[in-house]
DNA sequence: CGTAGTGTTGAGTCAAGTCAATGGTTGTGG
DNA sequence: CCACAACCATTGACTTGACTCAACACTACG
């Protein structure tokens, strides 16, 4: 409420202060990078397995996701994005990219030139620590992924990574986890829980006739975050949020 | 075959320069830094879930595990970490950890103050970027597991844990992987690969009368790396090594 | 030489997958 | 404004990969 004009940036500067504090030289020194805004239809790759970056893809609207594809062709997402993640850390000291990211819906992205972020990173402490944390919390997320798909059933699966939406997003400003429009179809969500569309299908069904979630076109309303919290099996330590606001926990 | 006398520290500046070059400065100032030997049996916990760490573990001899428990209790390893290995690169910057790690055989670390450690890394930028890097690198491999479990079958999800140990062991410095002795029960197999240790045994028979495995008490070879490979759907590439020597790709 | 941890095996069950068809939405161009 | 096309969601019938339960065998170690 501070800052009248919003600046692309924002985002990605509440990011990493929700995991680690930046003080006003660091979060001015981010906001005086320079970046080049682009829009992206949905679908459109951002990063491509095998690409050599140049830039880092900062989200600013919209949501995307990482993805790999096997030997077979089946798909596996990673993780959702939302406004403020960085795209290309996981890259951006990497030679090549080992993954997809592509978006999810229409987005913005504020591209920074890799050679402006790495110095940026490298001579202001603040901004290195803040982003390595974020890298952290990254892998953490993926952890938490892999324990969700390999240990729990199709159920826990899908109100799991409700819950990390809901949370995460709440955590970063506004949306109460109420009114949620995870923006998935459900094959996309089969590939996010390593179940068939089929299968997604039955599950929410079951899930609504529940009451734990509420659905209109593509819209979710989550009713009772406290039961679907228990459901999910969902403990937001790993995502070592500094203030855990967000829903009531 | 330059440096007689081996130092404990010397797997790590491998594992470092495995992703990233090091200069001779770099590499003489991890050398330096302090540490203190700790020899631990098998099963001993390294981290907690929980836990605020104070000093950074670096494993030294044997192996290690990360491994998360559910809210009903079943587990699940997200990785297998073999020596120069850092351990707590994860949590040395978080403010608690998310998981746990084990010592998966008997194990010697060495313990870093996490003050010296992080100190290192801010002064020395090759050294910071190479834990950067080896950061990075970790999450690319949960990545790989999260497809590994949510879109392989069972036959798959085991071969390519072997080929992934296989080949950083071999990466790391000898061992091809013909002789290839991962120290798993079947039950910590199946922890790692969602599955059950009753699958695990019976898939495991129907590799070995495949020939794609070997067996000898705990000890696997692995006679046929060209079609193990294969049979895993297994691209090295997300480990991103700087020179991918070990096996023969 | 006993005991506890592993590994092995069989029989039966079930969660999730497959195949295939039908319905609904959305967007677009005539 | 309608009609088509493409995509997405839904449903039913059937199959299967992996799980469960329960017993038994091996091995290592004190």
């Amino acid at each position: 409420m501070t800052r009248p004009p919003p600046h692309p940036l924002d985002a990605l500067v509440a990011q990493l202060a929700s995991h680690r504090p930046l003080d006003d030289g660091d979060r001015e020194a981010i906001l005086a990078l320079p970046y080049r805004l682009r829009s992206l239809e949905a679908q459109s790759y951002i990063v491509r397995e095998g690409d050599r970056a140049e830039t880092c893809a900062v989200l600013v609207t919209g949501f995307a996701f990482r993805h790999k594809v096997t030997g077979e062709g089946t798909r596996q997402i990673m993780s959702v994005n939302i406004p403020g993640d960085a795209l290309d850390f996981q890259n951006l000291f990497l030679a090549e990219s080992d993954h997809n990211v592509q978006a999810l819906t229409r987005v913005q992205v504020a591209e920074v030139a890799q050679h402006a972020m790495e110095a940026l990173a490298f001579s202001r402490g603040g901004v290195g620590r803040a982003i390595l944390v974020s890298t952290l919390v990254e892998a953490a997320t993926f952890r938490e992924w892999t324990m969700n798909i390999g240990r729990r059933d199709s159920r826990q699966r899908i109100l799991h990574l409700l819950c990390e939406f809901a949370y995460r997003l709440s955590a970063q400003g506004g949306a109460l986890p109420e009114n949620c429009a995870l923006p998935m179809t459900q094959e996309q969500l089969a590939d996010a829980t390593g179940l068939t569309p089929v299968h997604v299908n039955r599950v929410l069904k079951g899930l609504e006739a529940d009451g734990l979630i509420a659905r209109e076109r593509r819209i979710m309303r989550l009713p009772d975050w406290k039961r679907l919290r228990e459901a999910a099996d969902f403990n937001p330590r790993y995502l070592h949020l500094l203030a855990p606001g967000g829903p009531p926990s």
